[in-house]
DNA sequence: TAATAAAAGGATATTCTTGTCCTTTATTCA
DNA sequence: TGAATAAAGGACAAGAATATCCTTTTATTA
């Protein structure tokens, strides 16, 4: 098992290179994006048909339309994306399944996870959308798989 | 997404299970230790049957046979377990599923998550199997879900 | 040695994730 | 206003993870 679902990477991914396109001013179509990143054209588009519905970014119809992001949504935490296509998994409930794990009796790996799933937590809060896209201006990044 | 895929967290559970009644000398049987951790019976059948394949447990057919472990699998690490069942991607491969990301060309998050990662692999690595009995033996530990 | 108990193994079923296809809706522009 | 473009939405398909069923093999013990 990898961290994250393989349609939570396409969604950063994506993100990302929306971000980017919309640091300049312009939108990104789908094909456009899937090409980007390197995923299933027709699979993306219902991941970012879900990102938009959740108002993670936002689209246009029609000739020159496509995807984009705000202001806003730039400033937004990469935390925001994971929870919204994989939900809490990664930072609550015990590691091991156990439902009777807790603060008040906890496994004997509690405390060890809960560090180790707090700098992730950590690590996805304070790491924003936008804040990727010197990189990938600079062409140190590719979003390619 | 947990951090465990649930075939893994069952596995995890099971094998704490066996190695608590095998410290005591006695084999655990599959419906014992279905009952005990809480685990559909068939399917735990065929996870501890690809455990005893992979050497990680030991087992006896026939009457009062069973699962055990035996003194070396005690002392072995939780990581075992969790690569046998769910393989490297908790420890290798970008988070962000990026081929060219490396050390040479690491993305945004490689150095973050790379520390995470191996906080993870240090907790199972020096997580024994055996290194739960006291606390079964105690009480204060429960395998049920 | 026969009866019984328990795991091993093969096949199938169900559910969830991932991926594709086709039609509809909204937008642009000639 | 009509044609073209691009996302939205609904339905379906393939694959993987999870779960069940049935038969076979191996061991125990009466």
């Amino acid at each position: 098992m990898a961290i994250f679902s393989k349609t939570c990477e396409y969604a950063i991914r994506a993100v990302f290179y929306i971000a980017h396109k919309s640091a300049s001013g312009d939108r990104a179509g789908l094909k456009d994006i899937a090409a980007g990143i390197d995923s299933p054209e027709l699979y993306l588009a219902k991941i970012l048909q879900d990102l938009s519905r959740k108002g993670l970014i936002r689209s246009v119809k029609g000739p020159n339309g496509g995807f984009y992001v705000d202001a806003d949504s730039l400033a937004r935490p990469l935390s925001d994306i994971v929870e919204a296509v994989d939900g809490q998994g990664l930072f609550h409930g015990c590691a091991l399944g156990l439902k009777q794990c807790s603060e008040i009796n906890p496994c004997p790996l509690h405390d060890q996870f809960k560090s180790i799933r707090g700098q992730i937590s950590d690590l996805l809060h304070r790491t924003t959308i936008g804040g990727f896209n010197e990189e990938l201006i600079g062409g140190l990044l590719s979003l390619k798989k």
